[in-house]
DNA sequence: ATCCCGAGGG
DNA sequence: CCCTCTGGAT
């Protein structure tokens, strides 16, 4: 075998380790299926973007009360849509999607939100990343969610030297059997959020410290 | 001040 | 590729 294999097969060992401490260190409720219906998760994960999970869970009930089916959301006004969701942020552009989110599924899809990532981001205010929630935690497919703490996480770790989601998908994509995509992406995601932190990593409470390279460049 | 579980539009 | 959209946390 050549030197070049070899140091291929080498990397690729160490990655596949750090990936199966990192899913042996997260509590097991983290990583269930998420319980809430596709159109559900679908309209939260919009939601989301540039804000937390918490604030999302805040409106969310209000919403689904008062719009119970993408049909019911499709033919909403975009001022009440607008105050009901004012509190995650973006809530202009959000409120558009989400009714124009509606129409669609209700139209195109008859009311089921669809399982291709083709079709999905297809819907208003659905790219890449919200697709990939979707297939990974409503429908159960082997999925890589990037946002910017897996894609933190991932260049400090080794698994990519992009910043571009898509190649940074992709390399994910090579190093990775997909039976572990999904699980793997989570806690990366996780871990970028709780632990390998943007601006202070708490170094201290890493599960994967020993195997870390970008420790020794890194703050302190 | 700066960042965050993004996506659409120019 | 860059800009904008928003509020809240730190």
């Amino acid at each position: 075998m050549i030197p070049k294999q070899l140091q291929q097969k080498a990397r690729q060992e160490r990655l596949g380790k750090i990936a199966e401490n990192l899913i042996r260190s997260m509590p097991a409720a983290e990583m269930e299926l998420d319980h809430r219906t596709p159109w559900e998760l679908l309209i939260a994960t919009i939601l989301s973007a540039q804000c937390t999970d918490e604030r999302v869970n805040r409106v969310t009930p209000a919403l689904f009360r008062r719009y119970p089916t993408p049909a019911d959301l499709g033919q909403a006004s975009q001022r009440d849509v607008e105050e009901v969701i004012r509190s995650t942020g973006f809530f202009k552009s959000k409120a558009k999607n989400i009714i124009a989110c509606g129409r669609a599924v209700e139209e195109k899809f008859h009311g089921k939100v669809p399982e291709t990532m083709e079709e999905l981001v297809g819907l208003p205010g659905v790219g890449r990343k919200t697709a990939n929630v979707l297939l990974g935690n409503a429908f159960g497919k082997p999925a890589i969610v990037v946002d910017t703490h897996v894609k933190r996480v991932a260049n400090r770790l080794g698994f990519t030297t992009s910043d571009d989601p898509t190649r940074i998908e992709q390399d994910l994509q090579r190093l990775l059997p997909p039976a572990r995509w999904t699980a793997v992406s989570q806690r990366l995601l996780l871990h970028g959020r709780y632990v390998c932190t943007a601006r202070r990593p708490q170094c201290e409470r890493c599960p994967i410290y020993a195997h870390c390279t970008w420790k020794q460049k890194g703050p302190a």
